[in-house]
DNA sequence: TTGTAGGCGTTATCAG
DNA sequence: CTGATAACGCCTACAA
């Protein structure tokens, strides 16, 4: 764990002076005899360029960063098979953060920026706050947010159309007859949970549904949380017919506990989840979700951040994905599930 | 996005030099004048000390990298979620490396070391080749290593004892009276994949097993794959009654496929995973599982590279972490779900 | 083609 | 207590 050598230890081991050993390391043209000589020097003592110093001089640090409230969550992990790529592609290192949808972390994660540790962010915040908005005002690197900003915020935007995405899933479960749907949702104080719960109420409304508070529950975006808050509408609501689920996890949870309750999914509860991860198709019964575009907004984002990382100033953009309904057996029971599973030879038909 | 102030901004405004400045910043012992004025020209010109020109002095980052193989799986997250909290405790960020397993993406992850970008990297490669090994020796930053390294490797390292996991669980499945045993295991040149493969055979033949070729079926430490894996074997040996499967994921895609080909979980076919993932006992019916303590390792992991940062020298430590067999219901059968679940009782109308 | 020198923003050592 | 000033390792005019 020796201290490394320098360009200076080079120079002085070919004899050269450290600029040339500079142009050499960045393949600025320089005499072969000198190349070789650098070359064989930084060989052998194992040189690394300092990358600190390089970002200093060249203020590029060719790392970006990505803030993920939940690496728990499939939904941020197709989002991460996509960005990735991209900013590997155009020569940037991606390092990940965990945030754990705890706002003061995602500061710290914007403060960071400010630090000049990575030229760019892209965040996916559950909630924006007050002192969100001022960091990203005064961000002074380039960040694309994944999920909605207020009207009005100044920053790259790639937003998911959760209203939609709602609406398709309850306009498919009263296409099946369900009356009583009921919402699971996360909290109400979270982007994703705001818009998710007024989507549901606006959707019911559309179809000449009653509001029914009874069968609004809330609990959070993960598994166990969604189990809890499931159990405890059952307990509420028994003759529930449908649950709209606010993300694939609630959903998950919701079968556990439909199934601990001897209910048939879906032909006494129909469940629906969102996000369509990869989670959905591999669950038992497989789960109809609402894709609101994962990984499409993932590309989107890197490909937004990209553009700002060349230079590219101008007004911020706003791109929204639209959302997809995937239906699988949690709705459309299991003779759905066989008529995909490969061997259908039916064909046609769509 | 206007170019940022310096110290020397705010040494001009607030009419000191740039050593006082810093020595406000940095809380020694300054005038309370001075510390005021300084404050106050900071605060107002929104100053964010710039960490690249910090470290380039200070030679240190203070910010450590884990670089998971893959994201996707929870026994990664399960290490994660002990080494955020240990090392952001010392004052460390933690920054994420997603590197797929990927050979290359790990030697540079290594290699970003030499850049001196972290101060320490907590890694756990599935495969360790000559250019990790080559890497390693000439580290320039504490490295740790989970999982297991050939003898003589001079880097901490954190291991399981997938040794003895693999015989907790084949000794169960005997018990349980069964016989035909396969293992279902990851690529046998990853360091799990031939410790699980060896120890499979060892603990069979310590029964007095035969071993048989044909009840050995590769694949890879993935959902699908594993999924693949099982229904090549069903074919093959179509009255298997156990399952040893090298991960989680590998036993959930065994769930899935038996339970698609009609086979009874445990009657017909026991499973068991390993890692003791979430997902275990989430899954339906849960899953026994050999608990590798993924927790505990990441925490010493994360331990031990505190102490090297904190400039402990002195020889590599190895640490083991036993492992731990959780019965669930895929191997002693739903009363003993039944025993352990949380969601059931009385009330819910069954 | 090569070398010298200045600077990126901080910290830290010395005199005042 | 404070202010010059010299590093940290690298890049890049500018000169030679």
């Amino acid at each position: 764990m020796a201290d490394g050598p320098t360009i200076n230890t080079i120079a002085e081991r070919a004899g050269v002076s450290i600029a040339s050993v500079s142009r050499v390391l960045n393949g600025l043209p320089t005499r072969q005899e000198t190349v070789r000589k650098v070359m064989a020097a930084a060989d052998e003592l194992g040189y690394v360029r300092n990358a600190v110093a390089r970002s200093l001089k060249s203020r590029r640090t060719h790392q970006v960063a990505f803030a993920m409230a939940d690496v728990g969550n499939p939904a941020y992990l197709a989002m991460l098979r996509e960005i990735q790529p991209v900013l590997k592609a155009a020569g940037y290192r991606l390092v990940l953060h965990s945030t754990d949808a705890v706002a003061a972390d995602e500061i710290d994660v914007l403060h960071s920026l400010g630090e000049r540790y990575v030229d760019g962010l892209i965040m996916s915040p559950l909630r924006v706050t007050e002192a969100h908005l001022r960091m990203l005002a005064t961000a002074r690197a380039p960040v694309v947010i994944i999920g909605s900003v207020p009207e009005g915020t100044r920053v790259d935007n790639v937003r998911a159309d959760s209203r939609t995405g709602v609406r398709l899933a309850i306009d498919h479960l009263y296409a099946l007859g369900r009356r009583r749907i009921a919402m699971i949702n996360g909290p109400l104080d979270t982007v994703p949970g705001a818009a998710r719960g007024a989507a549901y109420r606006e959707a019911l409304h559309d179809l000449g549904l009653p509001y029914d508070e009874s069968l609004v529950q809330i609990g959070d975006f993960y598994r166990p949380e969604g189990a809890r808050a499931v159990a405890a509408l059952l307990d509420r609501v028994p003759d529930v017919d449908a649950l709209m689920c606010a993300n694939d996890l609630i959903a998950l949870g919701a079968l556990d506990v439909l199934r601990a309750a001897g209910k048939r999914v879906p032909e006494d509860v129909a469940v629906v989840g969102m996000d369509d991860t990869d989670l959905a198709a591999a669950s038992w019964p497989s789960l109809t979700s609402v894709s609101l575009g994962s990984a499409e907004r993932g590309k989107a984002a890197a490909e937004l951040l990209l553009e700002r990382l060349r230079g590219d100033a101008g007004e911020p953009r706003v791109v929204t994905v639209p959302p997809r309904l995937a239906v699988r057996a949690s709705t459309a029971g299991p003779d759905y599930d066989r008529r995909q599973s490969g061997y259908d030879g039916e064909g046609s038909g769509k």
